[in-house]
DNA sequence: ACCCGATACGTGAATGTTCAACCATCGTAG
DNA sequence: CTACGATGGTTGAACATTCACGTATCGGGT
């Protein structure tokens, strides 16, 4: 952790921009979330992770893995969710440890409302004029970051 | 906004890749700042941006422009970093509704602390072996991913 | 059968962010 | 010069996230 620590020049135009995509690009998703369906970045995923699942079923801490989410901040926010009628926890009957969350029926047909407005954003600030060797390269570059994140355990 | 909405097949993989470097890369720098130096992503920011400037000294809504930061959030922002003595308000002299922010000696020193270890994680995650023409690459994907959002007024 | 560490949550307090006011000052049209 | 909209900033309540802890269950080892 001590050899010649700073950027490059280029490397500092790249991590800015970076930086920027980062801080902005969750925002204005989030934003669009909010005001078509009053739902957060992290709250449609997991309610479109949900409907994905067999059965649209789920045992809660294995939706935390898949989320990268902390089991707690996934318990409030499943509750804000039970409260509003979009999902519905269950005893697991194999672990009575467990509880499983479960998409109802009304929390699929504002997925299903709220989804294509949010992918066409995504489409439109992602992937409109971007080369499919941008993409290539752009995926390869996302998986690098997501392989160095594992290593450092974050 | 009514066309074929949904991404193929590669896109997805893209995007899947992308949102986790979005929810991660944050969370992982964010991690380190606050072991080492008890700050969060934005006060980081904050604080280097405000040791860039001529004097440590900036005008309070200049700075939340320059990190696309509402009013509000850098407000209360600005008071907790007061509260450590790491910044320091100051009246404007011309124009009293403004007010300036000013990096105190102990900010500086804290920023200059905790900076080498901070540069040295993104370093590791984003640039190491990372080739030229994927950086080149990855800045130009930034780059227009933040005119995208610039054009719908995120 | 019993003990003990690990796993799977839930909860409440502390902290951070957003939202909706509010106040003071500035620039300017009339 | 004055009234009025725009700008700069603060504040408090509402909401979300994190942290530390508590509880119940499970899977062994002995």
């Amino acid at each position: 952790m001590a050899e010649d620590p700073w950027l490059t020049e280029d490397e500092m135009a790249t991590w800015r921009a970076l930086d920027r995509v980062l801080t902005r690009l969750p925002r204005a998703l989030e934003a669009q979330l909010e005001r078509d369906a009053g739902l957060g970045y992290m709250e449609y995923y997991v309610l479109a992770g949900l409907s994905d699942q067999p059965g649209r079923t789920i045992r809660i801490s294995r939706l935390a893995e898949l989320a990268h989410c902390e089991l707690s901040r996934l318990s409030h926010l499943i509750s804000r969710l039970e409260r509003r009628g979009l999902v519905r926890r269950e005893p697991d009957p194999d672990d009575r440890r467990s509880t499983r969350a479960v998409l109802t029926e009304e929390g699929h047909r504002l997925l299903v409302a709220v989804a294509p407005a949010h992918v066409a954003l995504v489409r439109r600030l992602v992937f409109d004029d971007l080369s499919p060797a941008g993409q290539r390269m752009l995926r390869e570059a996302a998986d690098r970051i997501v392989t160095r994140l594992d290593e450092v355990g974050a």
